[in-house]
RNA sequence: GGCGGUGUAGCUCAGUGGUAGAGCAUGCGGCUCAUAACCGCAGUGUCCCCGGUUCAAAUCCGGGCACCGCUACCA
C-alpha cells in the first residue's frame, strides 16, 4: 500500500455529538495511526455538514445568521476530537469556499453534460419532516409518522442516477473489496435489483435558502447529496490542486455507520461515475453500539456521553474498550459492566500490572536502568517469549488488513499474558535474592523488550498511556511514536537508559463495591455479608471479605450543604493521591465548617452514586446512636490517604 | 411477503466434514516481584429443532423455529 486516505462521514453540525460519532471517528483515528505505524503516508479527513433545514431553523430561533449558528456548533465536534486524541489531517466544513465553489463547478459541469435535468411533480409534503410522500405512502391522509401533509406542486432538479445503475452493479460484482463487510455488499446488490430512480438534488430557496446555490438556477439550493458527499473530494483539491487530488483519490476507505449505507454505496459512486471519477476503494460500514438492545441515539434518550466516559476512566481506556469489544461490522452492546470487565482483565491486571511489576524490579535491582542482557543466559524461555511477541506483531498486521481489530488486540494481550508467564517462570525476585545478577538482567531485559513491542502495537489505540509507558521503559523521545520495523526486531532497548515505574497506568476498577457497600453499613444488614459461601456463621464475615474494603484516611477540604436536602452535606476530601467528592447524611449533627480540616475515614472503593443530583464517590464512616451521630476521626497525626485496617 | 444474516460453555465470541475451542466469570492449588494483581489446574455444552447426504456433520443439503438487518407491504 503506497498511501492511505481515510474518511469519516461529515457530521451534521447541529447534532449533539454522541457515542456513534465518537466511535466512527476513534475507529478512523486508530486505523490512521496504524497505517502511520506501518510507514504508509496517511491522509485522515473528517468534518461537518453545515447546510439544511435544521441549521436554518436553529439559527432563526437563536436570532443569529446560519453561518454564525454553524460556527457556534462546530466547536463541539472539534473539542471532542481534541479530547479523544483524534489526529485528523484535515477538517472540512461544507460552508467553506473551498467546498462550496467546487460543488458549484461540479453541478455546472454535470448540468452542461445532461446529467442533471429539471422536472415538475406533485406530491404530499410534510413540513415538519421535510420530505415528500407519494399518495400510496399516506396513512389516513397523514404521513406514516402521523404528521400533517399538504399537496405541493413543485419543480426540482434531478440527477440521472438511473443511467449508472448497470455500471454500478458491474462494479460491485467485480470488486469484492468495494463494500464491506460482505453482508452490506449483499444488501446493496439487493437494493439494486429494483430499477434505480433519479435523485432529487435541489430545494427551492423559497422553502429553504440555507444551502449552496445551483449555478444554473438561482432559485434553488443544492440538496444534501451533491453537497455533503462531495466533501470527500473537495477537501483533497478536486478541480483545484490536481497533484494533491491525484495523490489521494480514490479514497482507500470511507468509514461509515450502517445507517448511511445506501447514500455511500449507491448515490456516491454513481455521482462519481457521472463526474468521470473512480469510486473509493472500500466503503466499510460498521455496526452500532447498543445499550441494552436499543440503539443509542438521542431520540431514545439513552445516550452515553463519550466525554463522561473519557473523564471517568481515561480517553485511552475508552478507545481500547470501543476497539476491543466490537467485532467490526456487527453491533455490540455498550455497558459499564462490560467496560469494567474488559478494562480490569486486559489493561489493569494483565498489561498495567505487568509493567508495574517489571519496572519496580528494574528500579530496585538494576538501579533504575535498563539492564544489559547476558547472551549466554538466553535460553529456551527467552526464545519462546520472543516468538510469542513476534507472533503478535505479525497477527496485528494481518488483522488490521482484514479489519479485525478486536482479534488483533486479543493477540497482543495474548503476548502480554505470555510475558507474565515468562516473568513467573523465571522468577527474577528469586534471582535477585540469590545474587544471580547476570541472569536477572537478562530476564528483566527480555520482559522490558516484550513491553516495548507490545506498547508499540497498542500505541495507535491508546496513544496517551502507551507513550507514558514507552518513556518509562527508557525509550528516547523519537522512539515514543512506534514504527513497525522497530517492533519487528528484538533488542531495541538500549542498556543503561533510565527506566522507572510510572504511576499506575490503569488503576483497577473495583467491581466489588456493591457488596462492600452493603456490608459497610455494619449492623444494619448483617445478612448481606454471609450471602456467598454459606459456611460462615450468620453475621460474621471472613477476613477475606473484610479485606475487600479499602478504608483510608482523608482530610476534609470543603464542606457545604446540599441544596434541597436537609440531612446531606457535600464534602470534598483529600485522599492523598486524589480528591474526591462525597455526599454524607450528617447535616443534622455537623455544620459544614465543623468538618473542614478534620481527618476522617472513608470507604474508598464504594460504588459511586448520585444523591440528589450530586455525585458521591465513597462514604465516610460514622457511629450512630439514636439521634446522635459522630464521625470517625483518627487520634494521631497521619497524612491523608493512609490505609485503615 | 421477499432478500440477507445470526443461533456453539454462565457471558462475549472463534471454529469447521474426522473424538468440541479462547477470553472473561466460577472453583481449587502455587507464588509473593506486582494494581488482592500474576502463574497452574479444573469443570460444565442435546454446537436452535427435525429430517437427509456421508464411513464420519456443529460443519454440506432440505424443512422448521427464534432474533437481527435491508426491502416491500402491492392484485
Amino acid at each position: 500500500m503506497d498511501r492511505f486516505y481515510i474518511t469519516t462521514p461529515i457530521y451534521y453540525v447541529n447534532d449533539k455529538p454522541h457515542i456513534g460519532h465518537a466511535y466512527t471517528t476513534i475507529l478512523a483515528d486508530v486505523l490512521a495511526r496504524y497505517h502511520r505505524l506501518l510507514g504508509v503516508p496517511v491522509h485522515f479527513l473528517t468534518g461537518t455538514d453545515e447546510h439544511g433545514q435544521k441549521v436554518w431553523e436553529a439559527a432563526r430561533k437563536a436570532g443569529v445568521s446560519p453561518q454564525e449558528q454553524c460556527d457556534r456548533m462546530v466547536v463541539r465536534f472539534q473539542r471532542l476530537w481534541e479530547r479523544l486524541g483524534i489526529t485528523h489531517d484535515d477538517f472540512i466544513r461544507t460552508t467553506e469556499p473551498r467546498h462550496t465553489e467546487v460543488v458549484q463547478e461540479i453541478l455546472a459541469d454535470l448540468h452542461e453534460r445532461g446529467e442533471i435535468y429539471r422536472d415538475e411533480y406533485e406530491g404530499w409534503y410534510s413540513v415538519s419532516e421535510e420530505r415528500f410522500y407519494t399518495e400510496k405512502e399516506l396513512v389516513d391522509g397523514r404521513s406514516p409518522e402521523g404528521k400533517p401533509v399538504e399537496k405541493i406542486r413543485e419543480s426540482n432538479w434531478f440527477f440521472r442516477m438511473s443511467r449508472h445503475q448497470q455500471w454500478l452493479v458491474d462494479w460491485i460484482e467485480s470488486h469484492p473489496e468495494f463494500i464491506q463487510p460482505e453482508q452490506r455488499r449483499n444488501e446493496t446488490l439487493g437494493f439494486l435489483r429494483q430499477p434505480l430512480g433519479d435523485l432529487c438534488i435541489s430545494r427551492p430557496k423559497a422553502r429553504m435558502p440555507w444551502g449552496i446555490e445551483l449555478p444554473f438556477d438561482r432559485d434553488y439550493v443544492c440538496y444534501v447529496w451533491f453537497d455533503a458527499l462531495v466533501n470527500y473530494i473537495s477537501a483533497i483539491g478536486y478541480r483545484r490542486d490536481e497533484e494533491t487530488f491525484r495523490r489521494w483519490w480514490p479514497a482507500d476507505m470511507h468509514l461509515i455507520g450502517k445507517d448511511i449505507l445506501t447514500t455511500h454505496t449507491v448515490y456516491w459512486p454513481t455521482m462519481l461515475h457521472a463526474m468521470g471519477l473512480e469510486p473509493p476503494r472500500t466503503i466499510f460500514a460498521h455496526g452500532w453500539w447498543l445499550s441494552g438492545g436499543a440503539k443509542m441515539s438521542k431520540s431514545e434518550g439513552n445516550v452515553t456521553d463519550p466525554m463522561e466516559m473519557a473523564d471517568r476512566h481515561g480517553v485511552d481506556a475508552l478507545r481500547y474498550y470501543l476497539m476491543a469489544d466490537m467485532t467490526l461490522g456487527q453491533d455490540a452492546v455498550f455497558t459499564e459492566e462490560a467496560f469494567a470487565l474488559r478494562y480490569n482483565a486486559d489493561l489493569a491486571n494483565d498489561l498495567g500490572n505487568l509493567a508495574s511489576r517489571v519496572l519496580r524490579l528494574v528500579e530496585r535491582h538494576c538501579d533504575g536502568r535498563v539492564p544489559a542482557p547476558d547472551d549466554a543466559g538466553s535460553g529456551a524461555a527467552e526464545a519462546a517469549l520472543r516468538e510469542a511477541v513476534a507472533g503478535a506483531v505479525v497477527e496485528m498486521e494481518q488483522r488490521l488488513q482484514a479489519m479485525q481489530l478486536d482479534r488483533g488486540l486479543a493477540a497482543v494481550i495474548g503476548a502480554v499474558r505470555e510475558t507474565n508467564r515468562y516473568v513467573d517462570q523465571c522468577a527474577p525476585w528469586s534471582l535477585a535474592r540469590s545474587g544471580e545478577t547476570a541472569r536477572l538482567g537478562t530476564v528483566l531485559y527480555h520482559a522490558l523488550e516484550a513491553l516495548r513491542i507490545v506498547s508499540g502495537l497498542l500505541h495507535p489505540v491508546m496513544p496517551g498511556r502507551m507513550a507514558e509507558l514507552r518513556r518509562a521503559l527508557g525509550l528516547a523521545e523519537d522512539e515514543v511514536e512506534p514504527h513497525l520495523d522497530r517492533l519487528r526486531t528484538w533488542g531495541g532497548l538500549e542498556a543503561g537508559r533510565p527506566a522507572a515505574a510510572p504511576p499506575s497506568l490503569f488503576p483497577r476498577i473495583d467491581r466489588r463495591r456493591t457488596a462492600a457497600a452493603g456490608a459497610a453499613r455494619g449492623t444494619a444488614k448483617p445478612a448481606g455479608a454471609a450471602k456467598k459461601g454459606g459456611k460462615p456463621a450468620a453475621g460474621t464475615i471472613s477476613f477475606r471479605d473484610f479485606s475487600r474494603f479499602v478504608l483510608r484516611t482523608a482530610r476534609v477540604l470543603e464542606a457545604a450543604r446540599v441544596e434541597g436536602a436537609d440531612r446531606l452535606l457535600r464534602l470534598v476530601v483529600d485522599l492523598g493521591d486524589e480528591r474526591r467528592q462525597l455526599v454524607a447524611g450528617i447535616a443534622a449533627a455537623y455544620a459544614p465548617e465543623d468538618l473542614v480540616g478534620r481527618t476522617i475515614v472513608v470507604v474508598a472503593n464504594l460504588e459511586p452514586a448520585t444523591i440528589r443530583g450530586v455525585r458521591s464517590e465513597g462514604m465516610l464512616l460514622a457511629a450512630q446512636h439514636g439521634d446522635t451521630l459522630s464521625v470517625i476521626t483518627v487520634a494521631g497525626d497521619v497524612p491523608p490517604g493512609t490505609p485503615v485496617s
